[in-house]
DNA sequence: GATAACAGTGCACAATAGGTGCATGATTGA
DNA sequence: TCAATCATGCACCTATTGTGCACTGTTATC
């Protein structure tokens, strides 16, 4: 695997190692076996004359220099893809290779029309999407395995909003609909409150899923309780278990109903109008690449299309 | 040969290649075949998605976005390097190799006593000195071949003062005494100022060579014009010439007399006090590190001690 | 204008850096 | 105590990368 950065791979590696914490995890996600990482981190150490990793119980961990070197690296990473950037705008030259990682509906909905967008208006670009959570999008990110990720804004213990590592782009609030069976009594209204909902059955994600707490947050915000009746991990599942009435659910606009039977998407009024904020992240440095600015037009412009959309538009 | 850079190899070439213009000294610098150079090169080019060189002539020199490459990438470098010294600092680390260039007299002068004191304060550090005239320092510099420089302050095609590329500490204004014959009748004189000298017949090195110029400024700035009688390459060969009684020179005080015969060395007094500027150059960003600077205080406390030796300690 | 010198590159071949897979040792939790 | 989890060392192998030489195109010299 050729690498387009100029950054030494060993240095990357132990970057990657910094946000994973094991070598294993790391060779996952670089794509090489544990002893492949063992020995370029041995190396590098050696090469550096310095040590930055020491033993800690059954693994390893970094040690002051180690996680000295990893922060300060980022400065590095970051200029260097601001200077490719640079010199690509100012060559006129073409980006070969393109990654692009999103979570599920986001890889849908919006990755697979800007990759179809890019191969036409960029024929030579090699475009490949990846579909992986936030947290792993991350991770890729800084192991170069992708170049732009669209991830739900969230606080997780690997990502803080303001990473100097990363810069991200608003591109929508994804508004939540209620999903209901289509016998409900509500099912022929337009729009609903989520206080016209409280006493019904709830459906959600398992507690301490990342949209879990997108739920439980849409709830306080207006000061209503959900029961929660059941517990789905798929978008799908959830549809289902609504369409067989075992209750109502919040579905994100992004996430398509399809030709689900006896299930109606009703748009939330009222004051709390929950939603789930999808950002675009790169790299620091790489935002002014002309092929980074175009996705994020493409992928703005198709996320407008689809919040202006009319709710039956489920396609 | 393993690079403890953590900026990629043919980048430095590109680098390197930026300074010397053509494949074949690029390689000599480096170490590699032209072949492996061009290689390189082309690697380099594939892999960024770029077009930075152009055939012109029987060689190649740089595109636009070449340069515009080279120039960014002094940043990066800078970078690196302060990181690396931050990081030694903080780890408190040892490093392993140190490659340090200069001129003829500073080599012999001022840096192999550092790398006498280097060795005995740090033992496990492997110094590697390089005699090299200040053009080929700054390649080497840039080259990774060495990382600390002695060179005399002089503006060269290929060298301009505030380079980004390098930092610079002044480490002695090396005074130019005069060598006359002993058996000249002002040689029981302790000083003496050049113009008493000025019907002398002059022993120089050839005109265009970087000390000539040094030889003529010191003489334009008390208004005498020298008579050249002679031309020299090498300070013993000058010093053989007074000897001669064939005339009288300039001997710059780090230049050692050793046992010459018939030769006298006088001290310059008087309002022209000319002197050659010798300044130490380290790469950007790596001024910082305790090696380099533990290297500085030992150089200029070396160039402190030869500044306040009495004339006849010529040794 | 012929010819020699020079600069860069492509190719066959060789060296070696670097990756894999497995076995091993060390540590933690059940 | 045993199984699970991690890191690492080793033998082996791959493929990246460098070398040497031949070849092409360009410039300078006579």
């Amino acid at each position: 695997m050729h690498n387009r950065c100029m950054i030494d791979q060993r240095l990357t590696t132990l970057r990657v190692f910094a946000r994973c914490g094991t070598v294993g995890a790391t060779a996952e996600l670089l794509g090489y076996s544990p002893s492949a990482v063992s020995a370029q981190l041995r190396e590098l150490q050696r090469v550096l004359g310095m040590q930055l990793l020491t033993k800690d119980g059954r693994g390893v961990r970094l040690t002051a220099t180690g996680r000295f070197l990893v922060e300060g690296s980022d400065a590095l990473v970051a200029e260097w893809e601001s200077l490719r950037a640079a010199a690509m705008e100012a060559g006129d030259q073409v980006q070969s290779r393109f990654g692009l990682g999103g979570f599920s509906t986001a890889a849908a909905q919006l990755l697979a029309p800007l990759a179809a967008a890019l191969r036409s208006t960029r024929p030579l670009l090699e475009v490949q999407v990846l579909e992986a959570d936030p947290d792993r999008c991350f991770d890729l990110l800084v192991a170069e395995r992708i170049d732009l990720a669209v991830i739900v804004a969230m606080q997780s213990h690997t990502y803080v909003e303001d990473d100097p590592r990363f810069e991200q782009t608003v591109l929508l609030d994804d508004p939540l609909d209620v999903i209901i069976p289509s016998d409900h009594p509500l099912a022929s209204r337009e729009t609903v409150t989520l206080e016209e909902l409280a006493s019904e059955p709830w459906i959600t994600e398992a507690a301490g899923s990342t949209y879990h707490s997108l739920f439980t947050a849409a709830f306080t915000a207006v000061g209503v309780t959900p029961r929660i009746a059941h517990e789905a991990v798929e978008w799908e599942t959830q549809i289902a278990f609504v369409g067989a009435g075992l209750g109502v659910g919040l579905l994100p606009r992004l996430a398509p109903l399809r030709s689900a039977e006896n299930v109606v998407r009703l748009r939330i009024t009222g004051q709390g109008k929950p939603a789930r904020r999808i950002v675009a992240a790169v790299r620091s440095g790489s935002i002014a690449s002309p092929l980074i600015q175009e996705s994020l037009g493409i992928l703005q412009d198709r996320a407008h299309r689809i919040l202006t959309a009319r709710p039956e538009d489920d396609h």
